[in-house]
DNA sequence: AAACAAACAGTCAAGCCTGTCTGTTTGTGA
DNA sequence: TCACAAACAGACAGGCTTGACTGTTTGTTT
C-alpha cells in the first residue's frame, strides 16, 4: 500500500488559502457581521482546531484575508485592463471596465472590510496601508489606460474624480444593481472626459 | 405637593425619539455590528423593559431609526441647500455643499445601514424604498440648484454622475478624511460641469 | 375614586461566538 | 526506526446578545 506523501509546507499553504477564500466568500454572502469563525471553518471544510492552529484569532484570519483580497483585486484589475480593446471608444471601454470591477464581488468584500475597519482600529491598521497602495496603483493604471497627460493642470483631479465616481457607482450597485443606469452615466462621462482631456 | 403631569403620548414620543437618536449615534460610533440593543438602551438612558415595550425587536428599532434618519438627512440637505450663496462660483459652492453632506455623520450612519441591508433582507425592505425616495429628491434638488436643463441630452446623466461622485467621495471620507483632496476634485469637476452644461 | 391600560423596570433562559485546552494523527530529522 | 514537532480534531467555558416574562408605576377614563 502506497501512502501519498504531501509535504507539510504545501498542506499548510493550501489550508490557509482555503480558509482565506472561505472568509472572503462569507464576507460577500453574509457581510462582516455575519462572518463567524465557525461559519468560515464549516465552509472551508476545516475543523475549528485546524483553523485556530493556522490563525490563532479571528483578527489574524481576517487580516490575512485582507492581504489575500488585495492581491486578487490587483490581479483581476490588471487582467481586465489588458483586455480593454483599442479603438475609437477607448475611454468608454476603459470606464466600463472600471465600472464592472467596482461592482464585482471583490469590491463588495472590500467594501465590507472598509466599513468594518472604520470602527475597528486593529482592522483599520491592516486595511488602510493596503488600500492606499491599491488606490495609487489603480490611479497610475487608469492614467496609462486613458493616455492622460498628468502634467496638464486639472488632469490629475479628473482621473481621481473618475475613480471616485466608479467607487460611488459600485456602492450603489451593492444595493440595487442597475447596469443600464451605470453604463449610461459612464458613457456620458466618457464623452465629457474626452473633451476635457483633449 | 404638585405632581408634574406629562401626557402619555408625549412621554412615549420622547422615549421613542431618544431611542432612535441613540441608535443612530451607536451606528456612527460603533458601526452596525457593534450596535447592540443593550448598548442603545444604556446610551439612551432607558431601561431594557421600556425599550422592548416601544420596540419589540431590534429590527423594529432599527427600521424606525432608518425612517428617522431619512427625515434628518432630508432636512439637513434642504437647510444646506438654502445656505448656498449665489454668485459666480455657484456650481463650485453647490458641489462643496454636497460633498460636505456626503461626508457628515448622517451619511456615515446611512452607509452602515446600506451595507448591513445588503445581507439582511428585512432591513433591505425598509431601507430600499426610503433610499430611492431620498435619491430622487436629492437629484431634483441638485438640478434646481445648478439650474440645469434636463431636456438637454446627457444633462441628466451628468447630474447623476455628480451625485455618484460625491457618494464615492463620502465613502472615501469615512476612513481617511482628506478635505483638501476632496475640494480639489470637486473644484475641477465644477469647471468641467459648467463647461459641459453650457 | 375605582378600574383599566399604557408605560416602565429588571430578571432569566436560550443561543451564538470566540478562544483555550486536551488529545490524535501525520510528516521530518536523527 | 525512534523521537520530535507540526498539523489536525473536537470538546468546553466564559461572555455577550436577544427577546420573553413577571412585576411595578403612572396616566386615563368613567
Amino acid at each position: 500500500m502506497t501512502t501519498v506523501r504531501v509535504p507539510q509546507e504545501e498542506r499548510s499553504r493550501a489550508m490557509r488559502a482555503r480558509l482565506m477564500d472561505a472568509t472572503i466568500e462569507c464576507l460577500v454572502e453574509r457581510g462582516f457581521g455575519g462572518t463567524s469563525t465557525t461559519l468560515i471553518s464549516e465552509r472551508a471544510g476545516v475543523s475549528r482546531g485546524a483553523q485556530l492552529h493556522h490563525f490563532p484569532t479571528k483578527n489574524a484570519l481576517v487580516v490575512a484575508a485582507v492581504e489575500h483580497l488585495t492581491e486578487v483585486r490587483g490581479a483581476e484589475l490588471a487582467a481586465a485592463a489588458a483586455a480593454v480593446p483599442d479603438g475609437p471608444h477607448r475611454t468608454r471601454d476603459v470606464l466600463r471596465m472600471l465600472g464592472e470591477h467596482f461592482a464585482s464581488p471583490v469590491f463588495t468584500a472590500a467594501l465590507e472590510l472598509w466599513v468594518a475597519a472604520r470602527t475597528d482600529s486593529a482592522l483599520l491598521a491592516a486595511v488602510a496601508p493596503l488600500e492606499q497602495r491599491i488606490g495609487r496603483e489603480t490611479h497610475r493604471m487608469t492614467v496609462e489606460l486613458l493616455g492622460a497627460d498628468e502634467t496638464q493642470p486639472g488632469v490629475r483631479q479628473l482621473v481621481q474624480a473618475t475613480l471616485d465616481l466608479v467607487r460611488g457607482l459600485g456602492l450603489a450597485a451593492t444595493i440595487s444593481d442597475d447596469t443600464r443606469r451605470r453604463n449610461g452615466i459612464l458613457e456620458q462621462w466618457a464623452d465629457t472626459l474626452d473633451e476635457a482631456l483633449s
